[in-house]
DNA sequence: ATTGACCTTAGAGTCGACTCTAAGCTTATA
DNA sequence: TATAAGCTTAGAGTCGACTCTAAGGTCAAT
């Protein structure tokens, strides 16, 4: 049994974090000291470290939610639905990663254009296209 | 001598967003009407478009903030101080897009393991591999 | 017995970039 | 003249994921 500061150094999460995942359904202990203080058995350790490594992976804590609900009862869901949260997941990234790619880009080609020496900015070409607005555009999403 | 819902219609920015950015020092109307109207002139609209340009192009608020006192007096400013705006963004850029990379990797590897079928989830490899916790690490950034 | 480290809670604050609301003028059209 | 569209303001709300604060209770060591 675990006191949340320990369960903090284990799964390096803080204190602070763990509090506020309990709040949010996430994490929880299934003890309490007289006192109050939360103690966390190996379940919820597991449990813990579950939701670090999704975290890690990059999902959401809305997408952690749903794969804690599918963890705590396997064979009422499907690998189909798992594998749909991952890969809806992957669509997200590969769209962020198709915007960042139009900005950098951009900002390549516009480093590229400029001296970028101890000259005065009066004819910078980086200040003249932005100022022409002719440079793609790199429409930030959601 | 346009209106803001006129700006708007020519930046494509809204005219809340318009008035937001003149709270943040961004864009500004030169004139107002007797009834506070704001009315813009080339000027000012040509500055709103900069700002869009260089949004579009992903750079911060604050980023255009300064490039915004370069352009308005180019002859105080060197080219330098453009490109370490520019570079420091593109660095930002790179970054994040390692970051997503990652994300985009450990994601593809967790979805060619599964099966995606109708199966119980109760040997799912991708649920297995996040309980396991040997899944690598994204550290997603500030 | 006292210190200091650790725990509890509800709730507020942070970041960036909007987005919206409410209440009340103004202006253009029918 | 009445109505609707459009303008004004200050200020609040939104999103996600924390992060922190205040005020107080608990526990181990000296």
């Amino acid at each position: 049994m675990l006191k949340i500061s320990e369960l903090a150094a284990k799964t390096g999460l803080s204190a602070h974090t763990i509090r506020f995942y309990e709040k949010h359904g996430l994490i929880s202990a299934s003890e309490r000291s007289e006192a109050g203080y939360r103690y966390y058995n190996d379940a919820d350790i597991r449990r813990a470290e579950f939701v670090k490594t999704a975290r890690n992976i990059g999902f959401s804590l809305e997408d952690i939610s749903q794969l804690l609900s599918i963890r705590v009862d396997k064979t009422s869901h499907s690998c189909q639905e798992v594998t749909d949260i991952t890969q809806h997941k992957l669509d997200e990234v590969n769209g962020k990663i198709a915007e960042l790619k139009s900005m950098q880009n951009t900002l390549s080609i516009l480093l590229e254009s400029c001296c970028g020496g101890p000259e005065k900015a009066t004819h910078c070409s980086i200040m003249e296209a932005l100022e022409a607005g002719d440079v793609k555009k790199s429409r930030r999403a959601a």
